[in-house]
Parts: structure tokens; sequence; C-alpha cells
DNA sequence: TTCAATTCCTACCAATTTACTATGAATAGT
DNA sequence: ACTATTCATAGTAAATTGGTAGGAATTGAA
């Protein structure tokens, strides 16, 4: 039960973006790419499953990048993991087909720790986690 | 994120065995494969984890198999998790090292979410699974 | 209008991990 | 002695992870 190197990748762009968020240049992948030392093609994967959760927006071109699109003090660390690590599903039969659905009896008990895990992630905001204020 | 089948089978065996702890019989694998649906020799390598961390304990010969070393209203999900996940750890760098150690942003955010989910994992008997009472 | 800088889309690939199967030795009861 | 069991360890196919790569589409600036 690992994160994945995208939920780390995902969360370190998160704060970085976070950091411009007053600004009004918008963030390229290669100046991301420096500050996180991740390769700028495997990011743009990453960047682009948060881009679909709305979570960053993007304009193309010369000046273009990327941006958050919600403050730092609202964006929590749990939408940002879930754009990034398949919803943080700990088990496949949460939301999908459970097998053994009635018979299963841990059933109850995934749903249970995957609240829990949610739970706690929604109230770590970005800008707290930037400050280490966790 | 995802448990593995070792820690859901894990926790079959567990709840198995529970049913037993009051019994003078010892559970053999065959048992247990037919009762869980999964095969003897998986199983015995994922009891032999648990073995290893005291959960169960084990005769052999005839008559043998394996129970439960404490009894299913005091053994946490928690322990039996921990025993066949590989300690269940988030990300390697928690209690291994971590090459960003110092600079990563996250290394507080793993460490307590790390908390959270065994915490509310130990509070979860296996009695209390095995009567979905969770 | 052309050019360069950027995001976007998608195919591919190597290494690792997962989820087993298989073989046989050691041990204990009958 | 025999049989039923656990214990130890090696092997392996399939899936997943963690990327790399190539090029199309878009935008701003010269």
């Amino acid at each position: 039960m690992k994160m994945s190197s995208k939920a780390r990748y995902g969360l370190y762009v998160a704060v970085e973006l976070a950091q411009n968020y007053n600004k009004d240049e918008y963030t390229n992948v290669t100046t991301l790419s420096q500050k996180t030392g991740v390769s700028e093609k495997y990011l743009e994967q990453i960047i682009a499953l948060m881009k679909k959760q709305n979570i960053v927006t993007a304009t193309r071109g010369a000046t273009g990048g990327y941006k958050l699109t919600e403050s730092p003090y609202t964006l929590t660390v749990g939408r940002v993991l879930r754009a990034v690590e398949d919803n943080l599903e700990i088990v496949d039969c949460l939301h999908g087909e459970c097998a053994q659905r009635g018979t299963c009896v841990a059933h109850n008990l995934w749903g249970k720790l995957y609240e829990n895990i949610n739970s706690y992630l929604d109230t770590v905001t970005l800008s707290q986690l930037a400050e280490d204020n966790i």
C-alpha cells in the first residue's frame, strides 16, 4: 500500500504552483521540472491528471504554463492526491464490482478506512503543507 | 495505493481462525483454503508472515494446524494487516532512508497519514470485523 | 505571417512488483 | 514405518509502475 511517485510528484507540483498563485504569470513545465527534479515529459502526464480534475488551468504557446484554479488556502491535499492517484481507492471492490459482494467480510472495513484517509487528507490545505504546518 | 491480495487473504484467514479460537483443535491450511477460496500454497506463505509477527501459532504433523495467539476480542485488524502488508508503510522514506530528508515537503504529511490509518485500524478488533460491527 | 515556445495526445518500453505455483525437507501423531 | 501436516525456498507469468519519445495543436511575439 504505497503512494505512487505520481502522488508525490503531483504534490510537489501543487506546492510549487501554490507559491505563484498570486502572481499573474503561468508556470511552465520546464520550470516545474527544474524545481522538482522530475522529467518534463513525466510531469506533463501528471499535470494532465490534475487538469482533468480542474485543479490547474493551462494556457498554451509562448508565456504559457500552469496555474492553480483555487487558492492554496482552500485547496486540499486530498483533492490533489485523488486526482493523480486514481481516486486513492484502497481496494478495487469499493466503487467497482466486488466479486464477493455480500459475503466479503472486509467490505465495510475498506469503506471506513477509505473515508478515514480522505477526511484526514481533506483537512490539510496546500498552504499548510507548504509551510509544514501539519 | 491498493491493499494487496495478501492483506485481504490474511484478514480472511484471521477471521476464520477467530471462529475457532475457543476450540481445542488447530485449523489446517487445507480447511482455510476451502473456506477462503485461496490456494493452500499461497496461504502458507501469508500465514508464515502472521506467524513471524506472533499473531498465530502452529503445530506440525497430523492434527496440526494454526491458531490465533490472542483473543479475537483484543486482536486488531491493524496488527494483522501490518504483519502481511509489509508494515503498511505509505511511502518508503518513512522508516527508511528519505533521499530528500529535510527538503521533502511532504514528509510530515506521510507520517501523519500513516498514524491516522493505523490508529483507525487498531480500533477494529477481529470479532468486530467478523460480526460486521464496524 | 512566420517562428519559437509552449501544452496536448498517445504510443512505447524496461524494470519492478504482485500473485501466485512448485518442490521438497522437517516434524509430529497414529 | 507411515501419513499428515507445517516450513523453507525457488521459480515464473502477468500486471503495474515509472518512465521515455515523437509529434500535433496552439499561442504570443518579432
